[in-house]
DNA sequence: ACAAAAATCAAACGTTTGTTTGATTTTACT
DNA sequence: AGTAAAATCAAACAAACGTTTGATTTTTGT
Protein backbone atom coordinates (compact mmCIF):
# COMPACT_ATOMS: atom_id res chain seq x y z
CA UNK A 1 0.00 0.00 0.00
CA UNK A 2 1.44 3.30 -1.10
CA UNK A 3 0.35 6.59 1.09
CA UNK A 4 -0.34 10.43 -0.10
CA UNK A 5 1.68 13.07 1.84
CA UNK A 6 -1.18 13.70 4.18
CA UNK A 7 -1.57 9.91 5.08
CA UNK A 8 1.78 9.65 5.85
CA UNK A 9 1.28 12.76 8.16
CA UNK A 10 -1.99 11.27 10.09
CA UNK A 11 0.45 8.22 10.02
CA UNK A 12 3.08 9.76 11.66
CA UNK A 13 1.99 11.98 13.81
CA UNK A 14 -0.76 8.68 15.23
CA UNK A 15 2.67 6.91 15.73
CA UNK A 16 4.15 9.48 17.75
CA UNK A 17 0.52 9.74 19.64
CA UNK A 18 0.22 5.90 20.43
CA UNK A 19 3.55 5.89 21.57
CA UNK A 20 2.75 8.45 24.26
CA UNK A 21 -0.10 8.00 25.73
CA UNK A 22 -1.04 4.50 24.15
CA UNK A 23 -3.55 3.52 21.77
CA UNK A 24 -6.71 4.04 23.80
CA UNK A 25 -5.26 7.30 25.40
CA UNK A 26 -5.35 8.75 22.20
CA UNK A 27 -7.97 10.50 20.84
CA UNK A 28 -8.48 10.54 16.73
CA UNK A 29 -9.48 14.48 17.21
CA UNK A 30 -5.94 14.42 19.15
CA UNK A 31 -4.48 13.17 15.77
CA UNK A 32 -6.28 15.10 13.48
CA UNK A 33 -5.34 17.95 15.04
CA UNK A 34 -1.73 18.00 15.43
CA UNK A 35 -1.89 16.44 11.88
CA UNK A 36 -3.53 19.35 10.97
CA UNK A 37 -6.41 17.92 8.99
CA UNK A 38 -10.48 17.35 9.64
CA UNK A 39 -11.14 14.39 12.19
CA UNK A 40 -13.13 12.89 9.17
CA UNK A 41 -10.20 12.10 7.38
CA UNK A 42 -9.06 9.32 9.11
CA UNK A 43 -12.00 7.74 8.98
CA UNK A 44 -12.17 8.60 4.79
CA UNK A 45 -8.41 7.01 4.70
CA UNK A 46 -8.17 4.10 6.75
CA UNK A 47 -11.80 3.57 7.62
CA UNK A 48 -11.44 3.60 11.39
CA UNK A 49 -8.83 3.92 14.35
CA UNK A 50 -8.39 0.47 14.97
CA UNK A 51 -7.79 0.31 10.91
CA UNK A 52 -5.39 3.13 11.19
CA UNK A 53 -3.18 1.02 13.86
CA UNK A 54 -2.66 -1.60 11.70
CA UNK A 55 -1.81 0.53 8.70
CA UNK A 56 1.16 2.06 10.58
CA UNK A 57 2.47 -1.75 11.40
CA UNK A 58 1.44 -2.69 7.49
CA UNK A 59 4.04 0.13 6.57
CA UNK A 60 7.06 -0.15 9.36
CA UNK A 61 6.92 -3.70 9.02
CA UNK A 62 7.51 -3.73 5.49
CA UNK A 63 10.41 -1.54 5.65
CA UNK A 64 13.70 -2.57 7.60
CA UNK A 65 13.84 -6.06 5.87
CA UNK A 66 17.03 -6.92 3.51
CA UNK A 67 19.79 -4.88 5.14
CA UNK A 68 20.71 -8.06 7.66
CA UNK A 69 20.80 -10.28 4.57
CA UNK A 70 24.11 -8.60 3.72
CA UNK A 71 25.42 -10.55 7.09
CA UNK A 72 24.43 -13.59 6.86
CA UNK A 73 25.88 -14.21 3.30
CA UNK A 74 29.31 -12.97 4.03
CA UNK A 75 31.49 -15.49 4.92
CA UNK A 76 34.47 -13.82 5.61
CA UNK A 77 33.10 -13.25 9.34
CA UNK A 78 34.01 -15.01 11.61
CA UNK A 79 31.17 -15.95 14.41
CA UNK A 80 31.48 -13.25 17.17
CA UNK A 81 31.55 -10.92 14.14
CA UNK A 82 28.42 -11.57 12.95
CA UNK A 83 26.68 -11.89 16.13
CA UNK A 84 28.21 -7.93 16.89
CA UNK A 85 26.59 -7.05 13.52
CA UNK A 86 23.16 -8.55 14.79
CA UNK A 87 23.98 -6.73 18.28
CA UNK A 88 24.27 -3.33 16.03
CA UNK A 89 21.90 -3.36 13.64
CA UNK A 90 19.32 -4.76 16.42
CA UNK A 91 20.31 -1.25 18.42
CA UNK A 92 19.94 0.91 15.50
CA UNK A 93 16.83 -0.29 14.55
CA UNK A 94 15.40 -0.10 17.99
CA UNK A 95 16.69 3.33 19.04
CA UNK A 96 15.99 4.42 15.22
CA UNK A 97 12.47 3.82 15.87
CA UNK A 98 11.63 4.05 19.44
CA UNK A 99 8.10 5.29 19.03
CA UNK A 100 7.31 2.35 16.48
CA UNK A 101 9.04 -0.03 19.51
CA UNK A 102 7.41 1.45 22.08
CA UNK A 103 3.86 0.66 20.65
CA UNK A 104 4.99 -2.94 19.71
CA UNK A 105 6.11 -3.12 23.40
CA UNK A 106 2.65 -2.13 24.36
CA UNK A 107 1.08 -4.33 22.11
CA UNK A 108 3.44 -7.28 23.20
CA UNK A 109 1.88 -6.07 27.04
CA UNK A 110 -1.72 -6.73 25.95
CA UNK A 111 -2.91 -10.44 25.36
CA UNK A 112 -4.11 -10.08 21.40
CA UNK A 113 -5.75 -6.94 21.31
CA UNK A 114 -5.51 -6.82 17.74
CA UNK A 115 -5.09 -10.34 15.89
CA UNK A 116 -3.44 -8.80 12.63
CA UNK A 117 -0.97 -6.87 15.08
CA UNK A 118 -0.20 -10.19 17.26
CA UNK A 119 0.95 -11.65 14.09
CA UNK A 120 3.01 -9.49 12.46
CA UNK A 121 4.98 -8.75 15.73
CA UNK A 122 4.80 -12.82 16.34
CA UNK A 123 6.34 -12.94 12.57
CA UNK A 124 8.95 -10.67 13.15
CA UNK A 125 10.10 -11.65 16.60
CA UNK A 126 10.06 -15.25 14.64
CA UNK A 127 12.61 -14.27 12.22
CA UNK A 128 15.08 -12.44 14.98
CA UNK A 129 15.17 -15.72 17.36
CA UNK A 130 15.85 -17.81 14.42
CA UNK A 131 18.59 -15.46 13.15
CA UNK A 132 20.21 -15.32 16.26
CA UNK A 133 19.78 -18.92 16.57
CA UNK A 134 21.50 -19.62 13.12
CA UNK A 135 24.51 -17.45 13.89
CA UNK A 136 24.73 -19.11 17.63
CA UNK A 137 24.58 -22.90 15.70
CA UNK A 138 27.58 -21.92 12.91
CA UNK A 139 29.29 -20.37 15.85
CA UNK A 140 29.01 -23.57 17.84
CA UNK A 141 29.68 -25.62 14.71
CA UNK A 142 32.92 -24.20 14.36
CA UNK A 143 34.23 -24.67 18.18
CA UNK A 144 33.67 -20.85 18.76
CA UNK A 145 31.14 -21.25 20.79
CA UNK A 146 29.73 -22.87 23.70
CA UNK A 147 27.25 -25.34 23.71
CA UNK A 148 25.74 -24.99 26.83
CA UNK A 149 23.52 -21.73 25.58
CA UNK A 150 19.79 -21.24 26.01
CA UNK A 151 19.48 -20.18 22.63
CA UNK A 152 15.74 -18.60 23.15
CA UNK A 153 16.60 -16.63 25.91
CA UNK A 154 19.84 -14.87 24.46
CA UNK A 155 17.44 -13.35 21.81
CA UNK A 156 15.59 -12.47 24.66
CA UNK A 157 17.92 -10.75 26.69
CA UNK A 158 19.46 -8.74 23.31
CA UNK A 159 15.91 -7.65 22.91
CA UNK A 160 14.70 -6.97 26.47
CA UNK A 161 17.68 -5.26 27.21
CA UNK A 162 17.50 -2.27 24.48
CA UNK A 163 13.79 -2.24 25.04
CA UNK A 164 14.21 -1.54 28.47
CA UNK A 165 17.12 0.91 27.93
CA UNK A 166 15.24 2.99 25.89
CA UNK A 167 12.23 2.67 28.29
CA UNK A 168 14.09 3.54 31.45
CA UNK A 169 16.42 6.41 29.07
CA UNK A 170 15.36 9.45 31.24
CA UNK A 171 16.19 7.29 34.65
CA UNK A 172 19.76 6.53 32.90
CA UNK A 173 20.08 10.10 32.35
CA UNK A 174 19.66 10.95 35.58
CA UNK A 175 21.34 8.46 37.34
CA UNK A 176 24.46 8.91 35.09
CA UNK A 177 24.24 12.55 35.41
CA UNK A 178 23.92 13.07 31.39
CA UNK A 179 20.71 15.89 32.17
CA UNK A 180 22.68 18.44 30.62
CA UNK A 181 23.90 16.94 27.44
CA UNK A 182 22.28 17.40 24.25
CA UNK A 183 19.48 15.08 23.18
CA UNK A 184 21.20 13.89 19.63
CA UNK A 185 24.28 13.73 22.06
CA UNK A 186 22.82 11.33 24.39
CA UNK A 187 21.22 9.01 21.38
CA UNK A 188 24.30 8.13 20.61
CA UNK A 189 25.97 7.59 23.76
CA UNK A 190 23.64 5.37 24.51
CA UNK A 191 23.94 3.61 21.26
CA UNK A 192 27.37 3.45 22.02
CA UNK A 193 27.13 2.19 25.63
CA UNK A 194 25.14 -0.32 24.83
CA UNK A 195 26.82 -1.50 22.16
CA UNK A 196 30.01 -2.19 24.63
CA UNK A 197 27.49 -3.64 26.82
CA UNK A 198 25.72 -6.53 24.99
CA UNK A 199 28.91 -7.24 22.90
CA UNK A 200 31.12 -7.90 26.20
CA UNK A 201 27.90 -9.27 27.43
CA UNK A 202 27.84 -11.79 24.60
CA UNK A 203 31.88 -12.79 24.26
CA UNK A 204 31.24 -13.22 27.38
CA UNK A 205 28.56 -15.79 27.19
CA UNK A 206 28.50 -17.20 24.31
CA UNK A 207 32.37 -17.58 23.15
CA UNK A 208 35.02 -20.19 24.49
CA UNK A 209 37.61 -17.83 24.70
CA UNK A 210 39.29 -16.97 28.02
CA UNK A 211 38.45 -12.99 28.90
CA UNK A 212 40.76 -10.50 28.13
CA UNK A 213 40.44 -6.50 28.81
CA UNK A 214 40.29 -3.87 25.78
CA UNK B 1 -3.98 2.97 54.06
CA UNK B 2 -5.67 0.19 54.98
CA UNK B 3 -8.69 -1.28 52.77
CA UNK B 4 -11.51 -3.48 53.28
CA UNK B 5 -12.45 -6.41 51.35
CA UNK B 6 -14.36 -4.98 48.80
CA UNK B 7 -11.81 -2.21 48.31
CA UNK B 8 -9.42 -5.11 47.98
CA UNK B 9 -11.21 -6.54 45.48
CA UNK B 10 -11.45 -3.41 43.49
CA UNK B 11 -8.17 -2.64 43.46
CA UNK B 12 -7.44 -6.37 41.97
CA UNK B 13 -9.51 -6.87 39.36
CA UNK B 14 -8.59 -3.22 38.04
CA UNK B 15 -4.73 -4.29 38.70
CA UNK B 16 -5.33 -7.36 35.80
CA UNK B 17 -7.55 -4.87 34.16
CA UNK B 18 -5.49 -2.91 33.62
CA UNK B 19 -2.66 -4.83 32.79
CA UNK B 20 -4.18 -6.56 29.96
CA UNK B 21 -5.79 -3.47 28.45
CA UNK B 22 -4.39 -0.50 29.66
CA UNK B 23 -5.17 2.31 32.18
CA UNK B 24 -6.87 3.93 29.61
CA UNK B 25 -8.73 0.95 27.46
CA UNK B 26 -10.12 -0.23 31.33
CA UNK B 27 -13.53 1.21 31.95
CA UNK B 28 -14.50 1.92 35.56
CA UNK B 29 -17.80 -0.25 34.50
CA UNK B 30 -15.30 -3.18 33.27
CA UNK B 31 -13.96 -3.05 36.89
CA UNK B 32 -16.76 -2.47 38.40
CA UNK B 33 -18.67 -5.01 36.80
CA UNK B 34 -15.86 -7.90 37.17
CA UNK B 35 -15.42 -7.31 40.75
CA UNK B 36 -19.34 -7.12 41.46
CA UNK B 37 -19.50 -3.93 42.94
CA UNK B 38 -22.06 -0.44 41.21
CA UNK B 39 -20.21 1.37 39.29
CA UNK B 40 -20.33 4.40 41.93
CA UNK B 41 -18.33 2.46 44.56
CA UNK B 42 -15.40 3.35 42.64
CA UNK B 43 -15.67 7.00 43.16
CA UNK B 44 -16.78 6.57 46.60
CA UNK B 45 -14.27 4.40 47.70
CA UNK B 46 -11.32 6.36 46.24
CA UNK B 47 -12.26 9.54 44.73
CA UNK B 48 -11.01 8.35 40.86
CA UNK B 49 -9.86 6.17 38.81
CA UNK B 50 -7.16 8.08 38.79
CA UNK B 51 -6.88 7.94 42.51
CA UNK B 52 -7.67 4.26 42.11
CA UNK B 53 -4.40 3.03 40.14
CA UNK B 54 -2.36 5.57 42.48
CA UNK B 55 -3.96 3.26 45.62
CA UNK B 56 -2.77 0.47 43.29
CA UNK B 57 0.82 1.58 43.21
CA UNK B 58 0.90 2.51 46.78
CA UNK B 59 -0.26 -0.50 48.13
CA UNK B 60 2.19 -2.47 45.90
CA UNK B 61 5.16 -0.23 46.48
CA UNK B 62 4.53 -0.96 50.31
CA UNK B 63 4.68 -4.87 49.87
CA UNK B 64 8.24 -6.59 49.34
CA UNK B 65 10.59 -4.45 50.88
CA UNK B 66 12.91 -5.83 53.62
CA UNK B 67 13.59 -9.89 52.26
CA UNK B 68 16.02 -8.49 50.14
CA UNK B 69 18.08 -6.99 53.27
CA UNK B 70 19.11 -10.07 54.60
CA UNK B 71 20.75 -10.32 51.81
CA UNK B 72 23.30 -7.95 52.70
CA UNK B 73 23.88 -8.55 56.34
CA UNK B 74 24.98 -11.80 55.35
CA UNK B 75 28.96 -11.71 55.28
CA UNK B 76 29.11 -15.50 55.20
CA UNK B 77 28.33 -15.33 51.38
CA UNK B 78 30.77 -14.78 48.75
CA UNK B 79 30.37 -11.74 45.74
CA UNK B 80 28.64 -13.85 43.20
CA UNK B 81 26.22 -15.77 45.37
CA UNK B 82 24.44 -12.34 46.55
CA UNK B 83 24.40 -11.12 42.99
CA UNK B 84 22.67 -14.82 42.50
CA UNK B 85 20.31 -14.00 45.04
CA UNK B 86 19.51 -10.81 43.69
CA UNK B 87 18.76 -12.70 40.35
CA UNK B 88 16.24 -15.20 42.04
CA UNK B 89 14.96 -12.37 44.32
CA UNK B 90 13.99 -10.45 41.31
CA UNK B 91 12.65 -13.33 39.40
CA UNK B 92 10.36 -14.17 41.96
CA UNK B 93 9.47 -10.36 42.66
CA UNK B 94 8.50 -9.83 38.59
CA UNK B 95 7.50 -13.48 37.85
CA UNK B 96 5.17 -13.24 41.27
CA UNK B 97 3.35 -10.01 40.18
CA UNK B 98 3.41 -10.04 36.28
CA UNK B 99 -0.18 -7.99 36.07
CA UNK B 100 1.46 -5.38 38.65
CA UNK B 101 4.41 -5.06 36.87
CA UNK B 102 2.87 -5.22 33.72
CA UNK B 103 1.13 -2.09 33.96
CA UNK B 104 4.81 -0.29 36.16
CA UNK B 105 6.24 -1.07 32.04
CA UNK B 106 3.23 0.45 30.76
CA UNK B 107 3.21 3.18 32.63
CA UNK B 108 7.02 3.37 32.01
CA UNK B 109 6.69 3.64 28.44
CA UNK B 110 4.23 6.72 28.85
CA UNK B 111 6.68 9.95 29.56
CA UNK B 112 5.26 11.33 32.97
CA UNK B 113 1.39 10.43 32.75
CA UNK B 114 1.05 10.56 36.15
CA UNK B 115 3.62 12.32 38.18
CA UNK B 116 2.81 10.47 41.76
CA UNK B 117 3.44 7.26 40.22
CA UNK B 118 7.16 7.63 37.75
CA UNK B 119 8.30 9.22 41.38
CA UNK B 120 7.48 5.70 43.25
CA UNK B 121 8.90 3.94 40.03
CA UNK B 122 12.13 6.13 39.73
CA UNK B 123 12.73 5.48 43.62
CA UNK B 124 12.17 1.99 43.21
CA UNK B 125 14.14 1.42 40.39
CA UNK B 126 17.01 3.64 42.22
CA UNK B 127 17.28 1.38 45.21
CA UNK B 128 17.58 -1.71 42.66
CA UNK B 129 20.29 -0.02 41.04
CA UNK B 130 21.87 1.24 43.67
CA UNK B 131 21.53 -2.16 45.35
CA UNK B 132 23.03 -3.96 42.60
CA UNK B 133 26.22 -1.73 42.28
CA UNK B 134 26.94 -1.97 45.88
CA UNK B 135 26.97 -5.94 45.14
CA UNK B 136 29.23 -5.39 42.06
CA UNK B 137 31.64 -3.12 43.97
CA UNK B 138 31.72 -5.53 47.04
CA UNK B 139 33.23 -7.89 44.75
CA UNK B 140 35.45 -5.74 42.82
CA UNK B 141 37.04 -4.31 46.10
CA UNK B 142 37.45 -8.60 46.92
CA UNK B 143 39.01 -8.40 43.54
CA UNK B 144 36.43 -11.32 42.73
CA UNK B 145 34.78 -9.20 39.73
CA UNK B 146 36.24 -7.01 36.53
CA UNK B 147 36.42 -3.63 36.64
CA UNK B 148 35.35 -2.78 33.45
CA UNK B 149 31.35 -3.60 34.61
CA UNK B 150 28.85 -1.10 32.97
CA UNK B 151 26.96 -0.74 36.21
CA UNK B 152 23.81 1.09 35.02
CA UNK B 153 23.40 -1.38 32.02
CA UNK B 154 24.20 -4.97 34.36
CA UNK B 155 20.87 -3.68 35.71
CA UNK B 156 18.85 -3.09 32.67
CA UNK B 157 20.15 -6.44 31.47
CA UNK B 158 18.67 -8.21 34.46
CA UNK B 159 15.26 -6.42 34.76
CA UNK B 160 15.06 -6.08 31.10
CA UNK B 161 14.94 -9.70 30.17
CA UNK B 162 13.18 -10.75 33.24
CA UNK B 163 10.18 -8.01 32.06
CA UNK B 164 10.58 -9.23 28.17
CA UNK B 165 10.46 -12.32 29.26
CA UNK B 166 7.41 -12.67 30.75
CA UNK B 167 5.92 -9.88 28.16
CA UNK B 168 6.63 -12.45 25.69
CA UNK B 169 5.82 -16.00 27.22
CA UNK B 170 3.14 -16.74 24.63
CA UNK B 171 5.73 -16.47 22.14
CA UNK B 172 8.55 -18.58 24.51
CA UNK B 173 6.15 -21.27 25.13
CA UNK B 174 5.09 -21.90 21.27
CA UNK B 175 8.93 -21.87 20.00
CA UNK B 176 9.56 -24.23 22.42
CA UNK B 177 6.98 -26.36 21.89
CA UNK B 178 5.71 -26.02 25.61
CA UNK B 179 1.54 -25.12 24.32
CA UNK B 180 0.44 -28.63 26.06
CA UNK B 181 2.13 -27.28 29.22
CA UNK B 182 0.01 -26.78 32.53
CA UNK B 183 0.02 -23.37 33.10
CA UNK B 184 1.60 -23.47 36.86
CA UNK B 185 4.21 -26.08 35.63
CA UNK B 186 5.45 -23.52 32.42
CA UNK B 187 5.66 -20.56 35.04
CA UNK B 188 8.08 -22.55 37.22
CA UNK B 189 9.84 -24.11 34.12
CA UNK B 190 9.81 -20.12 33.03
CA UNK B 191 11.83 -19.55 36.35
CA UNK B 192 13.78 -21.86 36.38
CA UNK B 193 15.33 -21.31 32.96
CA UNK B 194 15.57 -17.57 33.37
CA UNK B 195 17.48 -18.09 36.34
CA UNK B 196 20.29 -20.45 35.39
CA UNK B 197 20.03 -17.65 32.15
CA UNK B 198 20.78 -15.42 34.22
CA UNK B 199 23.05 -16.70 36.60
CA UNK B 200 25.33 -18.11 33.91
CA UNK B 201 25.28 -14.39 31.79
CA UNK B 202 26.00 -12.90 35.38
CA UNK B 203 28.61 -15.29 36.26
CA UNK B 204 30.62 -14.62 33.14
CA UNK B 205 30.55 -11.44 32.37
CA UNK B 206 31.33 -10.22 35.95
CA UNK B 207 33.84 -12.46 37.49
CA UNK B 208 37.21 -12.61 36.78
CA UNK B 209 37.08 -16.40 36.66
CA UNK B 210 37.47 -18.62 33.52
CA UNK B 211 34.17 -20.26 32.40
CA UNK B 212 33.57 -23.80 32.98
CA UNK B 213 30.56 -25.88 32.57
CA UNK B 214 28.19 -27.46 35.04
C1' DA C 1 -34.25 -0.97 69.88
C1' DC C 2 -32.81 2.99 67.97
C1' DA C 3 -30.22 6.58 65.79
C1' DA C 4 -25.98 7.61 63.22
C1' DA C 5 -22.81 6.11 59.86
C1' DA C 6 -21.44 3.43 56.08
C1' DA C 7 -22.51 1.03 52.01
C1' DT C 8 -25.14 0.20 47.98
C1' DC C 9 -27.97 1.14 44.16
C1' DA C 10 -30.34 2.81 39.72
C1' DA C 11 -30.49 6.76 37.37
C1' DA C 12 -28.90 10.84 35.52
C1' DC C 13 -25.16 14.23 34.49
C1' DG C 14 -22.23 16.47 31.22
C1' DT C 15 -18.13 15.09 28.27
C1' DT C 16 -15.72 12.73 25.16
C1' DT C 17 -15.48 8.98 22.17
C1' DG C 18 -15.25 7.02 17.03
C1' DT C 19 -17.83 7.49 13.07
C1' DT C 20 -21.11 9.28 9.49
C1' DT C 21 -23.46 12.72 6.94
C1' DG C 22 -24.18 16.05 3.48
C1' DA C 23 -22.70 20.18 1.67
C1' DT C 24 -18.72 22.56 -0.25
C1' DT C 25 -14.22 23.18 -2.12
C1' DT C 26 -10.26 21.58 -4.64
C1' DT C 27 -8.09 18.74 -7.97
C1' DA C 28 -7.69 16.08 -12.25
C1' DC C 29 -8.79 15.08 -16.77
C1' DT C 30 -10.61 15.78 -21.51
C1' DA D 1 -14.20 25.47 -19.79
C1' DG D 2 -16.66 21.86 -17.93
C1' DT D 3 -17.43 17.73 -15.50
C1' DA D 4 -16.35 13.88 -12.64
C1' DA D 5 -13.59 12.50 -8.76
C1' DA D 6 -11.20 13.46 -4.68
C1' DA D 7 -10.61 16.04 -0.65
C1' DT D 8 -12.17 18.83 3.03
C1' DC D 9 -15.22 20.67 6.31
C1' DA D 10 -18.65 21.75 10.21
C1' DA D 11 -22.13 19.46 12.19
C1' DA D 12 -24.53 15.73 13.97
C1' DC D 13 -24.76 10.96 15.64
C1' DA D 14 -25.22 7.31 19.02
C1' DA D 15 -22.47 5.09 22.30
C1' DA D 16 -19.33 5.02 26.07
C1' DC D 17 -16.94 7.55 29.31
C1' DG D 18 -15.95 9.12 34.51
C1' DT D 19 -18.50 11.06 38.01
C1' DT D 20 -22.44 12.71 40.97
C1' DT D 21 -26.88 12.47 42.93
C1' DG D 22 -30.39 11.16 46.01
C1' DA D 23 -32.91 7.52 47.75
C1' DT D 24 -32.52 3.09 50.07
C1' DT D 25 -30.47 -0.65 52.54
C1' DT D 26 -27.09 -2.46 55.72
C1' DT D 27 -24.00 -2.06 59.43
C1' DT D 28 -22.41 -0.12 63.64
C1' DG D 29 -22.37 1.62 68.33
C1' DT D 30 -24.90 2.50 72.41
Amino acid sequence: MEYNAKQLQIIEVAERLFADKGFAGTSVRDIAQEANVNVSMISYYFGSKEKLIEALFAMRMGESRSRMEMLLGNEDLIPIQKINILIDSAIDRLMGNQCFHNIMMREQLSSERTPAISEHIRALKLRNVQLMQKLIEEGQALGAFRKNIDLSLMSTTLYGTINYAIATQDFYKRINGLEGMEEAEFQSHLKRKLSQHLKSLFKSTVTNEHHNQD
